[in-house]
DNA sequence: AACGTACTGTACGGCTTGGTACGTAAGTGT
DNA sequence: ACACTTACGTACCAAGCCGTACAGTACGTT
C-alpha cells in the first residue's frame, strides 16, 4: 500500500501505511527521512535507543553479540516492520544490537515522541503491539531453529526473509556477512551456497547475490519459513 | 512480595503483586486458581489461548514443535510472569506449546477478560508490555544461545533458569524431559550432567535435581544466564 | 522376594560444523 | 599492465553432537 504524503514522498513502510487519516496527520510531520547504510549501527547494546526505524527499503538485522565476539541474528526487520520495539514495550534499551543488513531508506522517529503516540491505546499502539507478537514468534522460531535444522536449509530460510523484507531482487551480501548473521563460518556458507547455486535456485557473485527460484528454495528451505512468514500475514494483515 | 487477599490467598506471582490496589481490586476476582500438573499443555500450537496463566509456583515452558517432532523450548514462565502474552499483545494463538515444566499453582484469567483490562492502558499493561519485553529478550538470546554455545554450559543455564523461576530446592526433571527442552539427545544430556555432578554444583538421582552450588554453576554456565537475568531484574524491578 | 519399569551410564560410528589454511578468481587502484 | 584487495572454492583435522544400542541401577508393584 502507497500513500502520498506532503513531506515524506511515498509511505513503502507497511505499519504507517496501515495507519488512519488521523493517525497519520499526527504522526507524519514527526517522522525524518534517514539513509540506511551498510553496517551502520542503529543501536549498540544496552545503551539508550534514541530513534524507532520504519524502513522504507532494505533491512536491519537484530543480533545477539556474546563476549568472544562471536554473533548471530535472531531477527530481521524490513519495510513490514519497524526497529523500536523497546521503546515501544516500555524499555529504553536492550542487549542487542542493531544493524543495517541491506542499504535502503527509513522514517525515524524519536524515541520520546513513540512513547508519547502510543501512550494513549491507540491505533499505532495495536499495530505496533500485533508487529512485537510477529517479531517475537521470528525470533523464537529461530531459536529452536538454529538447535534443530541444518545450515542448508536455514542458508535459503535467511535468503528468502532477507528478500521478502528487501523486496528487491539482487542484494549486496558476501558469504562472509551472510555467515555472521547465521552464525558460522563463512567456508560453511560458500559451501552451502554453491549447492543453492547448482540447484538453480540463486546465482551469486562477489558480494552480489540474486534469487532466481523463490519455489524452489521454499521447497528447499527449512520449514520456519513457512510458519514465520504465515504469522506475519496473520498478524499484520490489513 | 507477598500480599494477602480475600479470595485468593497469598500471591506469589509477582506480576499481580506489584499491581495496585485498585487495579487488584478489579482483576482479582477474576482469577481462579488452577494446578499446573506436570506436562499439562496449556495452550497447543495454533490454537485459540483461552487463559493466561500467572504461575504461584512451577514453571511453565513455551515450545517450539517442528514437522519431524523434534522440539525445542524458547522460554520459561514462573512466578515473576505470566502465560499468555499473544492476548496481550493482540493475536488470538500462536504457533508456540505451551506446556508445565515444574509442577505447582498458577491464578488463570480469562483471556477476554485480560484483553479487557489492558484495552485502557493501565498500569496492567505497561507491566505486562515491560515484562513482554524481557520475555523477548530471553527468547532472543536463546536463539544466539542456541547457535553459540555448547551444551555443557547451556544445561547449566537452564538449571539456573529453571529454578529461578520455580523457587524450589528440588526439581523433578529427568534427563529426559531435560533433553526434549534443549532439543538435545538424552545421551548428551546424561554426560553434561554427570560432570556438573562431578563438580559438585548438582546432585540428582531418578528424576530429581538438586542445585548445590548456584555460584558454581553460574561459574560453568554460558554468559547468556547472567545476561537474561540482569534484563529481567532491570525490567521487572518493583 | 521377584519382577517389571523407569532412569541413567556408557559406547560406537557417522554426520555436521568449527578452526584454519591456502589457492584462485574477480574487481580496484595506481 | 601491474600489484593489491576482496570474495569465494576447497581441503584437512578436530570437536560436538546425533542415532542408536545396551547394560546397570533404583524404585514400585505384586
Amino acid at each position: 500500500m502507497i500513500i502520498p504524503t506532503e513531506n515524506q514522498g511515498l509511505i513503502r513502510n507497511h505499519l504507517l501505511a496501515s495507519l488512519s487519516e488521523e493517525e497519520s496527520k499526527r504522526i507524519f510531520p514527526h517522522l525524518e527521512p534517514v539513509e540506511l547504510r551498510l553496517g551502520e549501527v542503529l543501536s549498540q547494546a544496552n545503551e539508550v535507543i534514541e530513534y524507532a526505524y520504519f524502513p522504507q527499503s532494505g533491512t536491519i538485522s537484530v543480533i545477539v553479540l556474546m563476549e568472544d565476539g562471536s554473533q548471530a541474528e535472531v531477527g530481521i526487520v524490513g519495510n513490514e516492520g519497524m526497529y523500536g520495539l523497546p521503546i515501544v514495550l516500555g524499555a529504553e534499551s536492550a542487549p542487542l544490537q542493531s544493524m543495517v543488513q541491506i542499504p535502503g531508506q527509513a522514517l525515524r522517529l524519536k524515541a520520546d515522541v513513540l512513547r508519547d503516540e502510543t501512550k494513549d491505546c491507540g491505533q499505532l499502539e495495536r499495530v505496533l503491539l500485533r508487529y512485537a507478537q510477529a517479531f517475537f514468534i521470528q525470533t523464537a522460531i529461530t531459536a529452536a531453529c538454529n538447535r534443530i535444522h541444518h545450515l542448508d536449509g536455514r542458508l535459503a530460510r535467511w535468503l528468502l526473509m532477507a528478500q521478502d523484507r528487501a523486496e528487491v531482487d539482487d542484494m549486496l551480501l558476501t558469504h562472509e556477512f551472510i555467515a555472521t548473521m547465521l552464525g558460522v563460518r563463512r567456508a560453511g556458507v560458500s559451501v552451502a551456497a554453491s549447492k543453492l547455486q547448482a540447484e538453480g535456485f540463486i546465482n551469486y557473485s562477489r558480494g552480489n547475490i540474486r534469487i532466481l527460484d523463490r519455489k524452489g528454495l521454499e521447497g528447499f528451505s527449512c520449514e520456519c519459513y513457512e510458519v514465520v512468514k504465515k504469522e506475519f500475514d496473520r498478524l499484520l494483515a490489513l
